[in-house]
DNA sequence: TATTGTTATACTCTATAACTATA
DNA sequence: TATAGTTATAGAGTATAACAATA
């Protein structure tokens, strides 16, 4: 659709927005289904196999401690997660997941992948290892 | 990080994931900075070169029409956008872009590239034109 | 003094339901 | 009757500012 003069590159940044669209679409209906928002979905999926304080989960969602608070409220109520007091420091809680939440965060990945399959299909084992890769590299490199 | 035992395609999916979120921040960061949410970016950047009733960018949005019909009060009264009679249709509005609206996407889409361009600096010419035409692939097969 | 988390407040986004004007 | 759009209402998500408890 775009023309052969446009800067190198730009043709790249509409392919990863809509593959972005994409993947955003399937997740909102995956949390949806679950009655989940696509922001509790995503705390779940940090959370796997860890705790955290709220200052920190802040810092992973890109987002105010105060949201981060009242987000824990609701998914705690919702018996996905739990507050902990910290041993090492009374200020401070660690968050971690129930088993519930564990359950919801494997069921959500699951249906995603089969959402997402109608993307995945298109290509061959190859193709999608060296897909694989190549978005692997981009996101290190984003780290830094 | 993931076992050899795993699901085949499951890195794929993670991958993806990774890069439609920094995608998705991107455009939250650069919507931010111009006081739009991403919904209202997202809209500007449907309104593009055509006018459309409030069921039609309602469809376009996947949003109810009462949604729809605030989002356009908010975005109306920062002068991004117009409502304008349908002349064929007394109940229906054409909803169309102002100039400051038009100004408006063409600089979120430049910043947007060059808030991504950490990602995609990652790459060389020729993996950035591999890892094209693999997305285009896989979009273009999601459409059926 | 600085940090952790919470609360109060305000605004956006979203949906449902009820309404009006028009078809 | 059916459709287009709006309004009223309610809840989630978010940020800022102020606060209590702890370091």
């Amino acid at each position: 659709m775009s023309t052969a003069s446009e800067a190198p590159g730009s043709e790249l940044i509409e392919a990863l927005g809509a593959v972005a669209f994409a993947v955003m679409a399937a997740l909102t209906r995956v949390a949806a289904e679950h009655e989940l928002s696509l922001t509790q979905l995503r705390m779940i999926g940090i959370l796997r196999g860890r705790q955290m304080t709220i200052t920190e989960l802040a810092q992973a969602l890109g987002l105010d401690r105060s949201s981060v608070s009242g987000l824990v409220d609701r998914t705690e109520t919702r018996g996905l997660v739990q507050r902990r007091p910290n041993p090492d420091d009374a200020r401070s809680v660690h968050v971690t997941l129930s088993q519930d939440g564990v359950d919801a965060f494997t069921l959500g990945a699951a249906e995603t992948a089969g959402l997402l399959a109608s993307l995945t299909d298109a290509l061959t084992p190859a193709e999608t290892r060296r897909l694989t890769t190549l978005l692997d590299r981009m996101i290190e490199h984003r780290g830094l």
